[in-house]
DNA sequence: AGGCAGGTGGCCA
DNA sequence: TGGCCACCTGCC
């Protein structure tokens, strides 16, 4: 419960119409909520009062979500501000999802199997680079409300206020100046020190993302690790969901649980694992990745 | 009430 | 290379 659900002094939003996404998207409840709020993003709630809306924000683009009764995901921005097609990329509309889930070596992994059956329809969202690095960032030893709570906290004290109490990230520029200091009043820890680090570097490299984007996976893999904080997982994670390298395979503390329970990889090294990962689950490792995580998380709300 | 959390970097053998 | 520990702090 973040202070937007509680003060009532942002301003209301005039929505535009719900539309469709082309393709159609179709998905489960649950699915869902699993692809908007599982650890892929932190910027998306479920709208107060409001059964089923979800509302997020990525860039500038404020969006709400929700489910039509034969369960196709319908969108809407505000009336006369975000960009559809942004929002169609931000989903993955650009990619062949069925072929990629194909490609998976489902045939021969029946735990792969089971999972992807679990979730149908789960994919990758391609997020914006610079937010992306921020949230995984932000993201080491905390729980994903906590994340939340600080991308949420950092918006909402220096980002554009996009209404409905929603606010835009600030970008690198606005938090080299806003300091350390004021980074950690919004619960970071001792990440603002990376975070901090980060945006001195990045604000005065304008093509950072442009080099990461183009280059290989491994070496857009080194460049990110050449930044402070950025570590293997946070580099694959932003990869992964921040600049569309699907071979991208983080290896957090729920894959490690299954890949030592189900793949026998007891014992080994976070990085050995990753090297496994990509090889085992081919070119859109970080598909099946979010599969088995999805699912890791599933069984250990079960209890 | 206190341990622990979706990691990283630095230091030691 | 491999293992251990400090780093912050709020939530379960």
């Amino acid at each position: 419960m973040g202070v937007a659900q509680t003060c009532f002094c942002f301003f209301r939003v005039n929505w535009g119409a719900w539309q469709v996404f082309s393709p159609p998207l179709y998905l489960g409840n649950d699915v869902l909520g699993e692809l908007l709020d599982g650890g892929q993003s932190f910027r998306w709630n479920q709208v107060d009062g409001e059964f089923a809306v979800w509302q997020g924000v990525f860039g500038r683009n404020l969006v709400q979500l929700r489910l039509a009764g034969d369960g196709e995901v319908e969108f809407r921005l505000p009336s006369g501000r975000g960009s559809d097609s942004e929002v169609q990329k931000y989903f993955g509309q650009d990619q062949d999802w069925e072929k990629l889930i194909d490609a998976l070596p489902w045939r021969s992994d029946l735990h792969l199997h089971e999972c992807m059956e679990r979730f149908p329809g789960l994919r990758i969202l391609r997020q914006p680079f610079g937010e992306t690095l921020f949230s995984f960032l932000c993201s080491s030893a905390k729980q994903i409300v906590q994340i939340k709570q600080c991308c949420l906290e950092v918006a909402q004290r220096f980002g554009e206020d996009l209404g409905s109490g929603s606010y835009a990230w600030p970008g690198w520029s606005v938090l080299a100046d806003v300091g350390e200091r004021a980074l950690r009043d919004c619960k970071l820890g001792y990440r603002a020190r990376y975070v901090s680090g980060v945006a001195r570097v990045l604000s005065d490299d304008d093509d950072f993302e442009t080099r990461v984007l183009e280059s290989s996976f491994k070496h857009a893999k080194n460049l990110l690790m050449e930044l402070p904080g950025v570590g293997a997982k946070v580099a694959d994670c932003v990869l992964l969901f921040g600049a569309g390298k699907l071979e991208a395979f983080p290896v957090d503390t729920w894959v490690t649980k299954v890949m030592s329970r189900v793949y026998g990889l007891a014992g080994w090294k976070a990085e050995s694992i990753a090297l496994f990962g990509t090889a085992h689950f081919g070119s859109a490792a970080g598909l099946a990745q979010q599969f088995l995580f999805a699912d890791e998380r599933r069984l250990s709300k079960k209890g």
